[in-house]
RNA sequence: GGUCCCAUAGCUCAGCUGGAUAGAGCAACAGAUUUCUAAUCUGUCGGUCUCAGGUUCGAAUCCUGAUGGGAUCACCA
């Protein structure tokens, strides 16, 4: 459209001899009610006019229309000028640039980027929150490197702690020697269970302590169980041997069943950090600080910095004994990933309740004079909640992931059998498309909604199959995959169409907009804008094919227009569901 | 209490740096298949964009305040 702003520009400066900036002309759509595809707002011209609305909207169009070739008719209506542009110009969008191999690729923008997420605990299966964690965190990698990034994806795995310690524990005194082998149960649900088992053990001391006379302060300080696990923290500080083997036999099974739901999911990493290696780091970082004065010591030589100029507080940033605080391992980890891959920007998938860490973070690390700290961004999403509220692990009311997809799948095989769409489908073949059909329900509905905003999810209300679903955009895919089979489509036959339909171009139309939502996407770090927009392409392409026959299409060369069209429609709707981390299906 | 985020149809959500009569899906109702997959399409119903001020030719969008909801303010991670 770059085209237009350039003509207004040339139309506003011959008109009313006034030089205006590209940047502030401003096109829009043009509404379905109207005649156009781009309207221009004329109020902001009525100055240089000193004219009325239309007025100026007419002088302009008139401009247009006589010194520009693509644009074959306009409109006024009150302070909107309505561009309608020639049919020509969009089949030359459509063959010479959506149909190229090379449409919607974006050229390497020689930057690299560092997307970390998914980062679990050890000590417990991955949630639902878990889960919108993790889709975003791989469609914003794919989205990136689609914009032209070179993407490094990685994993910071929280395996130690006094958390990890708890389920440790438990597993020691309660387990009898459990396997995943010898329960059946997957690795990481194994480990959750003895984290569930301790935290029940903890409280029911709690409870006695109290009965006993103590304040609830003291009895959770007191509890043997508590002060056992703190005991075995230690224990592994110092690398006990008996500590250490437990920890990594039971960090691998918790990582056999990670990886598990990963592949289920669909994701995967290039890099793994684990806090193992990483909590001790940071250290030199403070002493950094202190020596460039940004850091204070206090009487009991514990280590600060002073945030009140910048509207936060004094934060620690080291213990008065010298060990780390959690900011002191993550300044050490942003330095340590920088040194490994020298990003030119680093994001942090991470739930919208660590806003202020990231914010104190980031500060520190400018206030530091790290060159590459303006590189660092907070994706902060919001919680995901069912309509009971938060989800609790404690408390048992949380949606595991590996149930919730294995509902999804049965769900999935449920409408696909009802439907009666696998018949002459080989039993591998309906489970993959379950498969499929259920992951992109799922996916897409996480996907969809703005990634900061929270999100409501009701187990009790199976995620839909139709409507704004991702299930529905499958469909529109296979449907066309279908037809083109059906026809023989040739993707190599050359055609030019002289006439277009409007739902005939505004299917174009639709086509031409995905390099910029991609651009968009990435700029704003939102899956929900591919989302959004491939569901709007795939409406357009659905009413295109009520509208319009393509098999009984009125001549051959109409015939293979539409099949050229509905082909550029699959592929782009299969590359923004790819953005996205879904797959779409051959037939469905 | 301080700070930050959110508030659009009964429900779930779009609405780009301010622009036309605020849009989808679900739910409800009425239709469409002798023809390419009806997980589709068409139509009807549904709104004081939480409220009150302000800026502007023009505000769901920007500013201020209020109300309601959430998060955070740990020598936890």
């Amino acid at each position: 459209m770059n085209f237009i702003i350039e003509a207004v520009v040339r139309a506003i400066k011959e008109l009313y001899q006034t030089d205006i900036a590209a940047k502030d002309v401003n096109l829009q759509e043009t509404r379905k009610e109207f005649e156009g595809q781009v309207t221009l707002v004329t109020f902001p011209y009525t100055k240089l006019s000193r004219k009325g609305p239309e007025q100026t909207g007419t002088e302009i169009g008139e401009y247009l229309k006589a010194n520009v070739g693509e644009i074959a008719a306009y409109n006024v209506i009150k302070g909107f000028l309505n561009i309608s542009i020639a049919n020509s110009y969009w089949l030359g969008q459509l063959n010479n640039n959506i149909l190229r191999d090379d449409f919607a690729v974006i050229p390497s923008n020689g930057k690299r980027v560092m997307v970390e997420y998914s980062s679990p605990n050890t000590n417990k299966p991955l949630h639902l929150g878990h889960v919108r964690n993790n889709l975003l965190g791989f469609s914003l990698a794919q989205i990136l490197t689609a914009a032209g990034y070179d993407v490094v994806k990685a994993n910071l795995v929280n395996d130690r702690g006094i958390h990890i310690c708890k389920s440790m524990l438990a597993w020691r005194e309660f387990g009898n020697g459990e396997t995943p082998e010898s329960s059946g149960l997957k690795g990481d649900h194994l480990a959750g269970k003895y984290y569930v088992w301790f935290d029940k053990a903890y409280k029911q001391q709690i409870t006695e302590l109290i009965e006993e006379g103590q304040t609830e302060e003291e009895a959770k300080k007191n509890a043997p169980l508590i002060k056992e696990a703190q005991r075995m923290l230690q224990q592994w500080e110092a690398g006990d041997s008996e500590v250490m083997n437990l920890w990594n036999t039971m960090n691998g099974w918790v990582y056999e069943g990670f990886d598990a739901t990963y592949k289920t999911m669909g994701v995967s990493f290039d890099k793994y950090y684990y806090e193992s290696n990483t909590y001790l780091l940071g250290k030199d970082i403070v002493e950094e600080g202190l020596e460039k004065g940004v850091f204070f010591k206090k009487e009991d030589s514990s280590v600060w910095i002073d945030l009140t100029e910048d509207g936060l507080d004094q934060k620690l940033v080291l213990r008065a004994d010298g060990t780390s605080v959690y900011i002191t391992q993550d300044l050490g980890t942003a330095q340590l990933k920088y040194d490994d891959y020298q990003m030119d920007e680093s994001i942090y998938v991470v739930g919208n309740e660590q806003d202020y860490h990231f914010k104190v973070l980031f500060l520190i690390l400018q206030k530091l004079g790290k060159s590459w700290a303006q590189g660092l961004y907070h994706l902060s999403y919001g919680m995901v909640d069912l309509p009971s509220g938060k989800m609790k692990s404690r408390e048992g009311t949380v949606v595991d992931a590996d149930d919730l997809m294995s509902d999804m799948f049965e769900t999935a095989k449920q409408q696909t059998e009802a439907a009666g769409k696998v018949d002459g489908f080989g039993e591998d073949e309906k489970d993959k498309l379950y498969h499929t059909i259920g992951m992109g329900a799922l996916k897409y509905f996480l996907l969809k909604v703005d990634p900061k905003k929270r999100l409501l999810f009701d187990p009790n209300e199976s995620v839909d199959f139709q409507g704004h679903t991702g299930p529905f955009i499958q469909y529109t895919h296979a449907r066309i995959k279908s037809v083109l089979s059906r026809a023989g489509y040739n993707a190599a036959a050359t055609h030019t169409q002289a006439e277009l339909d409007a739902i005939e171009r505004d299917l174009i139309v639709w086509l031409t907009k995905f390099p910029d939502t991609i651009t968009e996407a990435a700029t704003s770090h939102s899956p929900a804008i591919i989302a959004n927009y491939v569901y709007e392409l795939a409406k357009t392409y659905n009413k295109f094919y009520h509208e319009k026959s393509i098999m009984q299409a009125e001549s051959e060369s109409l015939k293979q227009f539409r099949l050229m069209l509905s082909a550029a429609s699959a592929k782009v709707i299969s590359k923004a569901m790819n953005l996205l981390g879904i797959e779409v299906p051959e037939r469905m």
